[in-house]
DNA sequence: CGATTTTAGTTTGGCATCAAACCAACTTTG
DNA sequence: CAAAGTTGGTTTGATGCCAAACTAAAATCG
């Protein structure tokens, strides 16, 4: 959380050391909405390093995981489940289409919708993504602890829930 | 969360009611990392409303709070605090200095460093933006409720600070 | 039926962010 | 002390996101 020893550091330290300041963070340290936030960041990092080993961003394993459990889901429905804006999916559906992990299918009864489903190669992908996923989960669950586990859960299933 | 009634939509639905499909979030909706990032989301957005509100954004806060808690404070030392890169601040600061919030001074010994620090006009805007980041918080302790508080705010540190 | 409104998706413009390349000033070292 | 390395800050190019404007296709309504 970016912080160090130092006590007072401020002067000169001229000669060698280049003492790091300890930056203060003020009651901000006890609020839920900081905490909260250095939690998520720390998280999002983590599992970008690790989706970026298999050469995925996790932008687009929410995305593949979706169309995935939702087969035939619309791309204004994936949006709305991503909690995206439905034009930030079109660069991403088209890459995804592109490179063969997904399928666009117009449909007879409705031609502006697209019924968006996993191919072969996007299954194979999204399986390997979501080992690399299991292993993260299991080191965050490590950290929370078992018995810490639900009561965390369902608070930030409140929070998302209740804050307006 | 995206979710609706509707059973089992999919089919044509033609006739009026266009059904949400209820969208499925499989295991995800069990996973901690997905539900700190729907928390965290929901969290930040409650909190942009807000802050747009006084004509500020979430950034904004941030900076200008770590500035005032630690004036004298280098662009670099801000940016680790902040968990930015130093490049991402280089146009904040800009606009801050432009608009006389902040204010940016040459050290004589080390010419390459700034000196951050609030101006009046700074520490006016600060404090209102204080004010309006309490509401908010106030609103998520009631959420977690005061009993449970300790508890979370000491997991979401430990992941911060574990997760690699 | 034809006009109006809604809906699915795309385009465009702007913002925040990162990473890499860069410059200038400082420190280290032979 | 001069060359080499490091550090503070800016620039540039790419990405991901949103919001608003737009197009085409349905749905609704008179």
């Amino acid at each position: 959380m970016a912080g160090g020893k130092g006590r007072r550091s401020r002067r000169r330290e001229k000669g060698s050391e280049a003492f790091v300041r300890s930056i203060k963070f003020g009651r901000l340290t006890h609020w839920i909405g900081f905490n909260l936030r250095m939690a998520q960041e720390a998280t999002f990092a983590a599992f970008s390093r690790r989706s970026y080993k298999i050469g995925e961003s996790p932008g687009r394993f929410a995305t593949l995981t979706l169309i995935g459990l939702n087969p035939g889901i619309s791309q204004t429905e994936l949006s709305l489940a991503n909690g995206r804006d439905k034009s930030s999916l079109t660069p991403v559906v088209e890459d995804l289409v592109r490179r063969g992990l997904v399928e666009r299918r117009r449909v007879d009864h409705d031609r502006r919708t697209y019924q968006l489903s996993l191919t072969p190669s996007g299954r194979k992908t999204l399986a390997e993504m979501t080992r690399c996923a299991r292993l993260h989960e299991r080191k965050l669950d490590r950290i929370v602890g078992r018995k810490n586990r639900p009561g965390f859960v369902r608070l930030l299933q409140k929070i998302a829930a209740e804050i307006e």
